[in-house]
DNA sequence: TGCGTTATCTTAACGGCGTCAAGTTTCAAG
DNA sequence: CTTGAAACTTGACGCCGTTAAGATAACGCA
């Protein structure tokens, strides 16, 4: 089940940073944060424990290209999302935090490690980019859904730029509900709840379009503007 | 500032538990989950490596202590907030969720223990009794808003009884934004949004009422019954 | 094709980590 | 004072991340 690439040469591995970022994301799926080991994902990898240096310098480095992904792996599900609710008239804000929801469930380690304080390059670039992407993304469709107009920079400009935005509290409010849940549940604070016929997929399916449909009356109770159609999900 | 007790006799410590923790929690504080060590802590509570083993096994039962005092904190902070809103007639449920951030924030180390999914000794009973009835006390005040009925045995029933309960989806929602932007908080996802004059204080003060009022309203629109006055914080 | 340069990987070693076994010191009950 | 239990130290084990130095493979260029 893990023929991969496998030290086909020999001394030369081929694609060693991808494969490093496989094994530590299996790593982090079976052992969680605390078990994971450079030198355990070096050795799936096949290579000795010093070779990953030269492709991330550190186990820091390792993770932030691991972050990355996350935010990347975050933007494309949540566009995705957008552009199937667009197509069903279902609500967008919605399907981004479902979108959200989902990828912090299909991949809880990328998404524990982009979310999870633990000590990254907080100043490498591409981890920012990403991270701006997909904060930009739920700041556009916030504001859309409150009938708000959307600056055709929300994907690249900074977060702290949004430090007196009007729309806020509505962003911060909707964030706070999805990445709350999300975390809740790959952390297991839910676990006794999931302990039941169905388990954690019931669990989803019963509650998300609730806490959907709540979400959304939160944010169109502050604005007086209706929303397109907070109901269609329950 | 660290005079402490100090290894005052010699051999004996006299109070080696509570040294460890006090230590441990402020490794956890200075140098977040990543940079604690047993073998720090008990540096710090000048004593060999060996010595915290008596007294907890091993590292998780160090952070399993700490878990079980992040929970216990939590529930006293929350019925303090509770008695202090029913003197003076602001609302209870905003009043529990504003106390949970206030845990998060004053006691960041312990709460990411508690809340951390690093791993802990699950089937202690201290600690599962001290979660056990935080969650109660979120129940009761979720309920009691909704004008429903509380068991008597809130603080003690198990968190799976509630599998079914009719107002778990408010329940879950409550829990999801007050959990949700603690932990952004704690764990830097705002730090932007921090970067101004007044910073954190300032963001919280400006936000953290606009965001109960949201919840308030959410969870006022899921049964028809208005809150008690879901107005008066803002 | 052959050669040198460079990127890639290994080996060996360092100090620090958690944990255990065995020994030492203190405490406290009788 | 004696004696057994509790608290702590010492020393060692294997594993960790990281580094320096050396070995090997790939590649540009003649």
């Amino acid at each position: 089940m893990d023929e991969k690439v496998g030290k086909r040469g020999g001394y030369h591995h081929g694609d060693l940073r991808q494969a490093m970022i496989e094994a530590a994301e299996a790593v982090l799926v079976e052992k969680g944060v605390g078990g994971f080991t450079l030198r355990e994902c070096a050795r799936r990898a096949g290579v000795s424990p010093a070779a990953p240096a030269h492709h991330f310098g550190n186990l820091v480095g390792l993770l932030t290209a691991i972050a990355t992904l996350g935010f990347d792996d975050l933007s494309q599900e949540m566009e995705t999302a957008v552009a199937k609710a667009q197509a069903s008239g279902s609500d967008r804000l919605a399907a981004i935090c479902e979108a959200y929801l989902a990828v912090a469930l299909a991949t809880p380690g990328r998404f524990r490690v982009a979310f999870g304080r633990l000590g990254l390059k907080n100043n490498d670039e591409e981890l920012r980019r990403a991270a701006i992407r997909a904060f930009g993304i739920l700041v556009r469709e916030t504001k859309r859904a409150l009938g708000h107009a959307v600056d055709a920079d929300v994907l690249t400009r900074l977060p702290s730029s949004y430090a007196g935005d009007a729309d806020l509290a509505e962003i911060l409010f909707v964030w706070s509900v999805t990445h709350g849940f999300s975390t809740m549940l790959i952390d297991g604070q839910l676990a006794p709840l999931e302990m039941q016929p169905g388990g954690r997929e019931r669990l989803i399916a019963l509650y998300s379009g609730r806490l959907m449909a709540m979400l959304l009356a939160a944010v169109a109770s502050t604005a007086g503007v209706p929303l397109a159609n907070p109901a269609s999900h329950g």
